[in-house]
DNA sequence: ATTAGCACTCTCTCACAGAGAGTGCTAAGA
DNA sequence: TCTTAGCACTCTCTGTGAGAGAGTGCTAAT
């Protein structure tokens, strides 16, 4: 009894961290790779089977023991076999899945796809999270890129009606702007191409702020103009970029979230937009796939899932991000690389777009 | 056990369709308020304390077997209690639910929250869809509106890259498309600008069919414009326009939907656009609110789904359709006068876009 | 260090019983 | 003729309990 008290205890702060026997990543690698795929815990006779490892199931349950007094492993019921803490799937994903690509042909498969379709930004981000959501086996989420200096390049200033009318505004880096607006006074088309021509020259080249300091001693229908160009490029650097998710339906049929209040759970997360939000400061300066792996996760919503995003784009010009969302139970090579290549694609993509 | 037998055979066709008494009325429209409110079978002791009916438990059942008779009830198991059919749910629709408003507390709330939004297309959609979905408990469904001949009223070209470059067309009902094309050659924003400015005047004004004509003759350059003008002015008339849902979770907390196959057929439905058009072609000339109960669906997907649908929009200028979906049992009276009142705002803010 | 054996624990499934709710039918009452 | 009370019946739902199955930890032997 208080052998068994001593082992509990020492579960949580575990004192020499010393690395993983060969045989014990194996198992660890075997346990996570068919958890991933059953959703059923595995026992030391499965994975015996599994393993191949040529000793019998007594053997393995110590080993299992073992990684579980650190923290790899836990155990739901007394019986029925053990499964990975998010701790072991942290070590799965740093040292035990090794460095996947997407299989050649997958990644021609997707190529394919985006050339297929027209050269239209709203369409890439589509396509990149039904894609993505369908290479990862997981629910996608795909950000627009968001300009991180956007610079006017153009500006339309067009009339509806006597007092309404649209401010299309097109940036440096080819994204456009499109808003309804009120004229202070009557203003016909004349007058308000006149009033763009004029405008664009000096404006051409410079940022929201910069734009802001022409205003001074403008007309009243210039400053509105204006004001609205400098509301609709501070939009567009505004982090909370509206974000694309697609296949929903992978996620829905785990059982994780066949509980219909855990599926709401993450819809509200989805819809609302609160989640880029929660992800992204974590993504500041560090490149690359980054994962997150249930309580790594920092706000309780997101205790539950498993996260694998990028940032794409083009440095210091465009950047988004993309990535998956699951349970905490998802197959971490699969969205990783999935991650990866899709990052990889939609940059070379901003890329071209900014010619490079 | 004969007479057992005559009742099963003739319940599918009821000879002679007689009125319902004030009675049965009353019982119906208690059953599907009741059945739609609790999701739960109805009994005739319920009955008796729901309606307020001075009558014994067993009066109730005899009306209850004929309105079964009648079709307008079903039977689940032997015992258990009654539920309305789809005819059951299309008489109280028709009949039964009276010709209800939302509250004007209800109906100030959501003005207040378009007041407050901006003057954008896209964000009055995104604001319909999430507003419908709460006011209707269900999921709801928004299309952008499609003008029905749109005309050209500007058009600009901008260069990005030496051939990469944007067209960009707005229309005379104000809507604003880009698409980002390859010149046939290097153009600077000089020659593409000028070409623009030659190009408007002759064009405005005119339909996709019309712009088809004048690319005879014209330079490479120009033809390749005007194919993306032509383009970009079908797709915006295209039948399958994009369409925003909103409110997954209301339906996902439905015990129809607890399954998750059920919920992931939902999910592919809204998801891949087949909605509109399977809707779209029976909303043809016949204004204001329909309901599809169930079976009165033509395709399988929809069989176990009520849809309230309403288009908007301004006559003859640009047309949407938006609506409500959910299982068959639900809240028909809440969801159209829901639509209803959303399609006359929706209307009304496209009105005084074109200036009526 | 490994293994066989064993007692133990926990889940899952199935069957069964009893409560509860509701039904249809019959016969009596208004 | 309409309504009602009574009754036998059916079906679901909720435990409960038994037994199988899977897996575990521990001990002792190899």
């Amino acid at each position: 009894m208080s052998d068994r008290n001593r082992r509990t205890t020492s579960r949580k702060s575990t004192g020499s961290e010393q690395p993983l026997s060969e045989r014990q990543r194996v198992i660890l690698r075997v346990i996570v790779r068919e958890y991933v795929a059953s959703g059923r815990p595995i026992g030391s006779k499965a994975l015996v089977r599994l393993s191949g490892i040529d000793v019998s199931p007594a053997t393995i349950r110590n080993e299992m023991a073992r990684l579980e007094e650190l923290g790899y492993l836990e155990h739901l019921h007394t019986s029925g076999g053990r499964i990975p803490t998010d701790k072991g799937y942290r070590y799965f994903v740093a040292h035990l899945m090794g460095n996947i690509e997407l299989s050649s042909s997958e990644q021609l498969t997707i190529l394919h796809q985006f050339r297929q379709v027209e050269l239209q930004l709203e369409q890439w981000i589509e396509l990149a999270a039904a894609t993505l959501a369908r290479a990862a086996g997981n629910v996608s989420v795909v950000s627009a890129p968001i300009p991180q200096t956007p610079r006017l390049r153009h500006l339309e200033l067009i009339s509806l009606q006597p007092r309404l009318g649209l401010v299309i505004l097109v940036t440096t880096d080819g994204a456009v702007r499109q808003l309804m607006t009120h004229w202070p006074d009557d203003a016909d088309q004349e007058t308000l191409s006149a009033l763009a021509d004029a405008l664009v020259p000096p404006l051409r080249g410079l940022t929201a702020d910069e734009i802001a300091g022409h205003a001074a001693g403008a007309s009243a229908l210039a400053r509105v103009a204006l004001a609205q160009v400098e509301i609709a490029m501070r939009a567009m650097t505004a982090s909370v970029a509206p974000v694309r998710h697609s296949g929903l339906e992978h996620v829905l049929a785990q059982p994780e979230f066949s509980d219909a209040t855990e599926a709401q759970e993450l819809l509200t997360l989805l819809g609302g937009g609160s989640f880029v939000s929660a992800i992204l400061p974590r993504l500041e300066d560090a490149p690359g796939v980054r994962v997150f792996i249930g309580e790594e996760n920092q706000t309780d919503e997101l205790r539950r899932l498993g996260i694998v995003v990028s940032t794409y784009g083009v440095d210091d010009e465009v950047v988004g991000v993309l990535g998956v969302v699951g349970p905490t139970r998802m197959a971490y090579d699969r969205s990783i690389s999935s991650v990866r290549y899709m990052a990889r694609l939609m940059s070379d993509l901003m890329a071209d777009l900014h010619g490079q």
